[in-house]
DNA sequence: TCAAACCCTCACACAGGTGTGAAGGTCAAA
DNA sequence: TTTGACCTTCACACCTGTGTGAGGGTTTGA
């Protein structure tokens, strides 16, 4: 799949699918001629990522995580680093943080919806 | 309260303090010296802010759905136009998207640690 | 063979959140 | 009265994610 296939499907731009490359998020292979070729997981990994960004968090930490997502597991244990299990264990503990906030706010958000259909219904 | 109380008891710097203020998500009366002057209640609310910033919604977004989450309601049901209403539908659901993004990851990471963890044990 | 539709790299630009520092006013304690 | 710790506004600057366009190569279909 070349870089516009994949931009149409994840609706990202080709602009950005070459970012993430640079930031070490995807990986491409080249043809012949140059041209980026994408595996079809890529799909998936380029939601994925556009999710996490979205929700807040950098494509440092986003690239640090990603590894661990892979089943079967792409990183083995003995690789991770006492530094690198503090840096995923306190990142777990922020989207932890950040998905009680944001559950917090969006229950109050419709609760005051719930609150203003049932007004109008009243009316 | 003033300034550099609330920036200590919220891990927020001055600076940010009168951003927000400047893009209308917090407000403060004035002293008779030009000094900012902060209700009690700011530190919760700089608190709120700052878990949404960095849930990855903008100051933008922020502002129009702070006015919602108030018990008792400070925004009258009338008050509320059909385009207000529309995004704030349209956030909540980012809102919710964002939450199962976050979880999903963040459970594979705690799935991760704990493979880790017992790969270490058995060590 | 030419045009359209791809692809490449490179670079400038922008917005949003944030840091930092200058230039200056206020107030409390020594 | 002076010093130090506050406060004010203003402005420049950074980083990150993203858009856009220039200048140029490749492939495919008319």
């Amino acid at each position: 799949m070349r870089i516009g296939e994949l931009a149409e499907r994840t609706g990202t731009s080709r602009r950005l699918l070459r970012y993430y490359e640079e930031r070490g998020l995807i990986v491409s292979t080249r043809c012949a001629n140059g041209y980026r070729a994408y595996d079809e997981r890529l799909v998936d990994r380029v939601l994925q990522i556009r999710g996490l960004l979205d929700a807040g968090l950098p494509t440092r930490i986003i690239k640090q995580i990603l590894p661990c997502l892979d089943k079967p597991r792409a990183i083995y244990f003995p690789d991770a680093t006492p530094e690198m299990l503090a840096t995923l264990e306190r990142e777990r503990d922020r989207m932890t943080a950040r998905v009680a906030c944001l559950t917090r706010n969006r229950d109050a958000i419709s609760e005051y919806l719930d609150a203003v259909k049932e007004y109008n219904g009243r009316r």
